[in-house]
DNA sequence: TTCGGCATGTAACGGGTTACATGATTGA
DNA sequence: TCAATCATGTAACCCGTTACATGCCGAA
């Protein structure tokens, strides 16, 4: 049972094999912006990894004053990575989202649009739950209150939503077209 | 010292005085699709903010197996809530930023102006944070790889913060039009 | 009669953040 | 010489989630 971090690790490391220093400092920035973690849940973290002989490290010299510990990605490991991106997670936050939409790169563009297209459906049932409890909370308030500010914030959910469903479709769109694949049922 | 889920607490019970349980449900939906906490949090927060005397409880005729208490703010916890609301904080995350506009009605339509603005100022930095990212890894990328699902989630995060001035400017403007008031130098 | 909602509380667990600890090299 | 970067690790603490515990009432 490996656990979000666990994936992120993997998939940093499938792109190129770092020390845990440089996981770290990829955690901050640009990762960092959905997505983050310090040293100390990443070193005993890789552990774990190795332990269950999802990744393998060599030494490599070094500047500081312990051994300076490259890892690398397992063929375990990239099987792993596979895994839990392709399974169907109804109930991820958002954050999450963006971290497995950066993973992505570990699918071929082809499998890759599947996730999307469970991405998009998702905001789009949420949507479709903000829109409910919008027409019940409607009519125009006029009085300073929780009322409007709740309106507020359930305007920002609908953008919100609304925007992430337009990005999905144009990351599909690019993933097809990355895919070199019409569309299924086109004819030209 | 008072926590976020302390002031949430205080924000939900200066609308209306409620028993841990509703709040407990109040804080899974609708205010629970920004912010959450299960009961094992509300309790003993409720009964750490009546030790501060933010709030009282008074016992009602109930249907559970112990007694029911319902909670309403004192002064001192208005005060603690406005001075939260108030006080400008630039680090605060998105979630957070959802909750304080929704508990703005506890300020004066024309002190909330001020809060959103700061709000929007927060986005509009980290806009042009995400933008120069984005002209750093800019040269279209066409190989498969973190290079294009990176430039996805930048993408997103352009979007995202986008959204979020258009709503912030929209609220703003709500709120002048609430707190009665002329935007300051206009002369009609 | 059994299930769900009301109603409160404690305990255990897991993950994230902060602080402690060590120490060489490089540039201002 | 002083600060920052590289580089790894542990310990304490806080917060949120899940599970345990109790028990009445109304509806199906």
């Amino acid at each position: 049972m490996t656990t979000t971090l666990g994936h992120t690790l993997l998939g940093l490391l499938a792109a190129r094999p770092s020390t845990g220093y440089d996981l770290a400092r990829q955690l901050r920035r640009p990762v960092g912006y959905f997505w983050s973690a310090g040293h100390s849940q990443i070193y005993p973290e890789l552990a774990r990894l190795e332990g269950d002989r999802l990744v393998r490290h060599t030494v490599v010299a070094g500047a500081g004053p312990r051994e300076t510990k490259r890892y690398r990605v397992t063929a375990a490991g990239r099987r792993a990575l596979r895994t839990w991106l392709l399974a169907t997670t109804p109930e991820v936050d958002d954050r999450e989202i963006l971290l497995r939409v950066y993973l992505l790169f570990a699918l071929s563009p082809a499998e890759a649009v599947g996730v999307v297209e469970a991405v998009r459906e998702h905001h789009r049932r949420t949507l479709g739950e903000y829109l409910a409890n919008r027409s019940v909370v409607d009519p125009t308030t006029r009085d300073w209150g929780p009322d409007v500010t709740s309106r507020a914030t359930l305007d920002w959910g609908i953008a919100f939503e609304e925007g992430r469903i337009q990005w999905c479709d144009s990351v599909i769109a690019d993933l097809r077209r990355r895919s070199g694949g019409m569309p299924p049922g086109s004819a030209t």
